[in-house]
RNA sequence: GCGCCCGUAGCUCAGCUGGAUAGAGCAUCGGCCUUCUAAGCCGAGGGUCCCAGGUUCGAGUCCUGGCGGGCGUGCCA
């Protein structure tokens, strides 16, 4: 590619000058008269050589003649260096487009390593919420990033399937049990309201009938949570599969319990010296690794805080071979982060483990009005309600096209649309514009061009898609580095705005000399080639987000 | 009080490692359909980038101090 032989001498020409460890840019500039790349390595290198910009880009133009693929490159500004490639160059990123196909955007960045996503971790006490949409999104998302910078990657859901939470979730089943039996009885304060405890309650009734009337044993108990837990996981099960998630493993507290983790992580902070006993509980000194104040571990009751399992659950990341793990959480938790890391330093193990990616809440507007309503969970809307009333695709991008630390609003309205103000379609459309040139095409019996000449492809416009498309990888290597998605939705409403530019400009319509389908057959190959690689990279980009790129879509 | 996040067009938000004239969508206004999907396209208006200092050749971006909003700050999960 020219832009790495760019690179290169660039690099090579401050060395020149003695600055070979510059830190200097090489990107496509904004706007099309300052070349397909600029780079401002002589302003960097002014700052350090104490010397007039312009003066060093002068020289720095010098010593970069004849890089392959470059037409000129010129100075501009405070002193920008802007390259004009070679029409053929230009060409052939087409050619590579297309010849990568379904590879196209991959880059090596993660060399085979393994990496872990945690994300959702929803409690199974009640359905998932828009928040965790968000997470499930963002999640499935950022792991697919890092496959496609060649990590080997590992989605994994933590639920906690024991602890206060689940016994007044059991004590709430059981109210709604007796009184399915016809006996009185009052969800208990701090109890689950919403309508799918009833359900689980009669699910239960169904499959034990009266066996546990009136009983509050701790096996009757035991029987109701079980059932509870195994339904609401079931029921979350069935809602990540309808929005397209799917993970690797599922991983229970009661297991950092049962396999002994949970004492052996007490016994082995103990070892480190910096746990004491005060008021009757034990005590870690977190304080030691920044934390804000020193955290309990052991309650005066004898019964572990939270903080206990979270740390022996991460130590159970790292003794699987995690050496890098992103948890997606919600930004209301970001208060344990230190904590955690806190403990898990006490234990030996690095500054930044894990890394988090905390994401702000959701909320749901139509006709500017806020939206509450949920029929099941009670209060706010549930995902499973959101994708019945917008579709999976549409639900993910959504969640996805915000950086995750900004609080979202979510448009019903607009989710609703199905014009092209609506991203989704927006970016869907455009792929379905295309492919749709080639259905024309084959009933004209015209095939797919492959190493067309691409010399016809000299309006701005299109040299502009080009290199657009030729930043796709750049894109999804960033978006990775940065676990941030709405960097690739940003690229591919930009890209499929582009797209469409072109296309409609092209329409037969108004311009019959710049439609793509025209009878000259080297304007012809050479537009459909430009045609074929924008609908490689606009079909990647949705998949790198897990978004369906329909070759067709059903006029209403 | 302390900690983290946010503050950019009427609205919702992008803005990479500090770079050229701060961008997109929605909304508003004006054009464009006998032809590849007009579910579209072209154009226009709209900005003290919360405020005040500072660093720098250059600050929406970095630093300090304010202001406003969210979240956290439990022997709750």
């Amino acid at each position: 590619m020219p832009a790495e032989r760019i690179s290169d001498a660039l690099r090579q020409a401050a060395g020149e000058f003695g600055a070979a460890d510059v830190r200097f840019r090489l990107d496509r500039p904004k706007d099309t008269d300052h070349g397909d790349l600029a780079s401002n390595v002589a302003l960097a290198l002014s700052s350090r050589l104490r010397r007039a910009p312009r003066e060093i880009a002068l020289e720095l133009r010098a010593r970069l003649e004849g890089i392959r693929g470059v037409d000129r490159i010129e100075i501009a500004g405070p002193g920008f260096l802007n390259f004009f490639l070679e029409e053929s160059a230009v060409g052939r990123v087409l050619h590579e487009i297309q010849q990568a196909d379904l590879a196209y955007g991959r880059n090596s960045g993660g060399r085979g390593r393994e990496i872990m996503v945690e994300f959702v971790s929803a409690n199974p006490t009640g359905p998932l919420h828009l928040g965790h949409g968000r997470q499930a999104a963002l999640g499935d998302a950022i792991a697919s990033l890092l496959e496609w910078s060649a990590w080997r990657v590992h989605r994994e859901f933590y639920f906690n399937d024991a602890g206060a939470q689940i016994e007044r979730l059991a004590a709430s089943v059981r109210v709604r049990y007796q009184q399915l039996l016809g006996h009185e009885a009052v969800v208990p304060e701090g109890g689950y309201h919403g309508a799918y405890v009833v359900d689980i309650a009669r699910s239960f009734r169904d499959k034990v009938g009266d066996r546990y009337e009136n009983d509050d044993s701790d096996a009757a108990m035991d029987a109701m949570r079980r059932h509870a837990v195994g339904a609401l996981r079931a029921e979350q099960e069935r809602d990540l599969a309808e929005f397209g998630v799917r993970f690797d493993e599922y991983y229970p507290e009661t297991r950092l319990y049962t396999d002994g983790r949970v004492a052996a992580t007490i016994q082995d902070l103990d070892n480190t010296g910096l746990t004491y006993v005060k008021d009757g509980a034990a005590w870690l000194r977190t304080t030691a690794f920044g934390d804000q104040k020193d955290r309990v571990m052991v309650k005066s009751d004898g019964s572990p805080t939270y903080f206990l399992p979270d740390v022996a659950y991460h130590m159970s990341k790292w003794d699987r071979g995690f050496r890098e793990v992103v948890n997606v959480q919600g930004s209301d938790h970001h208060g344990t982060v230190d904590r955690v890391r806190a403990g898990l330093q006490a234990l030996g193990r690095p500054a930044g483990y894990p890394e988090y990616v905390l994401h702000q809440m959701v909320t749901v507007e139509q006709g500017g009005e806020e939206v509450r309503f949920s029929k099941r969970a009670g209060s706010y809307m549930t995902l499973a309600e959101l994708v019945e009333e917008v579709g999976a695709d549409v639900a993910r991008y959504f969640f996805l096209m915000r950086r995750p630390e900004a609080h979202l609003t979510f448009d019903l309205d607009l989710a609703l649309d199905e014009s092209d103000k609506n991203p989704v379609y927006k970016v869907k459309y455009a792929h379905a514009r295309v492919c749709r040139l080639f259905e024309l095409a084959r009933e004209r019996g015209w095939a797919r061009p492959r190493d067309a000449d691409t010399g016809p492809l000299d309006s701005r416009l299109e040299r502009e898609l080009i290199n657009r498309l030729r930043e796709f990888p750049d894109f999804l290597r960033r978006a990775a580095a940065a676990r941030a998605p709405h960097v690739v939705c940003d690229y591919l409403e930009r890209t499929a705005g582009l797209v469409n530019s072109w296309y409609q400009t092209g329409h037969p319509t108004r311009s019959p000399e710049r439609a793509v389908l025209v009878a000259d057959e080297r304007l012809r190959n050479a537009r459909l080639t430009l045609a074929d690689a924008a609908r490689i990279v606009l079909r990647n980009g949705l998949a790198v987000l897990g978004l369906e790129a329909p070759e067709r879509m059903v006029r209403l």
